[in-house]
Parts: C-alpha cells; sequence; structure tokens
DNA sequence: AAAATATATTTAGCTAGGTAAATATATTTC
DNA sequence: GAAATATATTTACCTAGCTAAATATATTTT
C-alpha cells in the first residue's frame, strides 16, 4: 500500500491524541475544541452553518452540540426560522477562551518546530493536490 | 488556528470516506481492510502484534478482529500461550484478497494523480517532520 | 389554500479511535 | 513453590465520524 496514506493515517492520530492531552487540563476533547473556536469566530451560528463549515455531518454537530451545552460552553437559542437552532459562546466560554487557545497554539508549535516556514507552506499545498 | 493541521484533518477524514465508498462493493470498512491488509502480509499474527504493528490501542483491534471473524474474514485460533489469539486469512478473505487489493491500489492511485513522484516523496518526508 | 418540495434538526445505529480497569495466564523474584 | 510482577486480551464506557430515515417547519408549485 501507499506509504503515504499510512503516514498520513498515523499523524493524524498522533496529533489527536496529542491534542486530547493538551486540552485535559481544560476538561475539553479536540472536537469540542475545534466547535467553540469555529462558534467564536463567527459569534452566533445555526447548526446548519457550523456542520457546512466544518465539513462534517449534521448529526455529528447536534451530538458535540448538546455535549457542549450540558458541560456549559455554549448556549443554544431558537431562531427567527423556527427550525434552526443558534448556538454562541457561554460567559464560562468565553473568559477561558484565550487560555484555551494558547494552550493549542503552543502546542501547534511544538508540532511544528522540525519544519520551516517555507516547508510548512509546501506541506499544505501539496496535501490540496491530493484528489 | 494553524491552517497546515486543518487541512490535515480535513483530508485524512475526505481519504477515509472515499476509502470507505471503494470498499463498499466489497462489504468492506477501511479499518477493517487495514487489518486485513496486514494480517495478510505477515501471514499469522497475534492480536498485539497486530495493535502494535499498526500502532492502536488494543481494545481497537479485539474489537475489529472479532468482527472481522464474524463476517468470516479471518480465522482465529489459541496460541501456544494460552493467553494470546493468534489470527489469519479465511479461505473467503484469501480469495478476494487480490481483488480488493486492486481496488485499493486503484483508488490510491487516483488521489495522487494530481502529485509528481518526487512531490509524493517530499509530502511523506514533511509530515514526518511534525513532531 | 392545499399539495409538493425543500431545509433544519434529530434519532437510531454503525465503524473506529481512545482510557481505565478487570481477567487469565506466564514469568520472575524471594 | 508462593507471592509479586508482567503480559495478552477483554469489558465498559467515552468521543467522533458516518448513513438512513424521521420529524418539524418553510417555501414553492399548482
Amino acid at each position: 500500500m501507499n506509504p503515504l496514506f499510512h503516514e498520513l493515517f498515523q499523524k493524524t492520530r498522533f496529533l489527536t491524541n496529542e491534542i486530547n492531552v493538551t486540552l485535559k487540563k481544560h476538561n475539553l476533547y479536540a472536537s469540542q475544541w475545534t466547535v467553540l473556536y469555529t462558534i467564536q469566530k463567527h459569534g452566533e451560528m445555526s447548526l446548519t452553518q457550523i456542520w457546512k463549515y466544518l465539513n462534517v455531518e449534521a448529526p455529528t454537530i447536534t451530538r458535540t452540540v448538546y455535549r457542549l451545552v450540558e458541560l456549559g460552553w455554549i448556549d443554544i437559542r431558537p431562531g427567527k426560522d423556527r427550525r434552526e437552532k443558534i448556538v454562541r459562546l457561554s460567559e464560562k466560554a468565553s473568559q477561558d477562551f484565550s487560555a484555551i487557545k494558547e494552550s493549542i497554539l503552543e502546542f501547534e508549535d511544538r508540532m511544528v518546530e522540525g519544519l520551516t516556514k517555507e516547508e510548512e507552506t509546501i506541506l499544505i499545498e501539496l496535501l490540496r493536490k491530493i484528489k
């Protein structure tokens, strides 16, 4: 089998696990953080906006969003269109946000220490060329 | 957040989904194929050998292996050391193996069509430099 | 305005990764 | 050889992706 795919899957799994270690002290998982980050960036969002933006399926977002509501990270309310639900960061999330972001930035920097800025750019470009 | 990680996760998810589409006609999922392929390559293997080789945790392999036994793809037997279980491809799997491998090879080639051989090598090297 | 279609979300159930702890058997130590 | 430790596997239970089908509400068509 093509070693490229093997390397890709191995590395992604490794990174996900490491992100989870990093986020443990904030009591968050990788995907939960991804959703929080997306919501913060956009202010207020409907569930559909979230899953379209993240390029995952709707049920995945339903589940993660409700877990985040349960954990007190986000608030949810009905939209004007009564089919939709609008979410935004809770008070707690807004307060903790920059500390968590700091942890993630440190983590990301550590992971790419072995790459120059140019190599990072090339890597992104090459990844985009797959399919 | 670092666009490299975003691209990496997006691409991996995309590839997993596409592999699953490719494998659908063989009634297999991506991880099941990975395990089958590993077993075929090594002949006979204990569960521990599989999870160490694939760099995943033991319970993941226990589950996938038993599903593959259930589906008739592999045979399982106790080892000399009575703690361990040894697996190998079933008759059916041995017969179908090359057809499935062919599908996968086609798929992989299609995915890297946009890359030269050199770019593929560079991509692997750059991925290895992460952490 | 009723019927048909479209959109937003949810529910159910599958694969697939993880951790923590339990169980069974081997191996090592005292 | 009994006790302690190590190894192989399993069980229970999380997160996190997916598809297919259900439900509720909007929008479009006739």
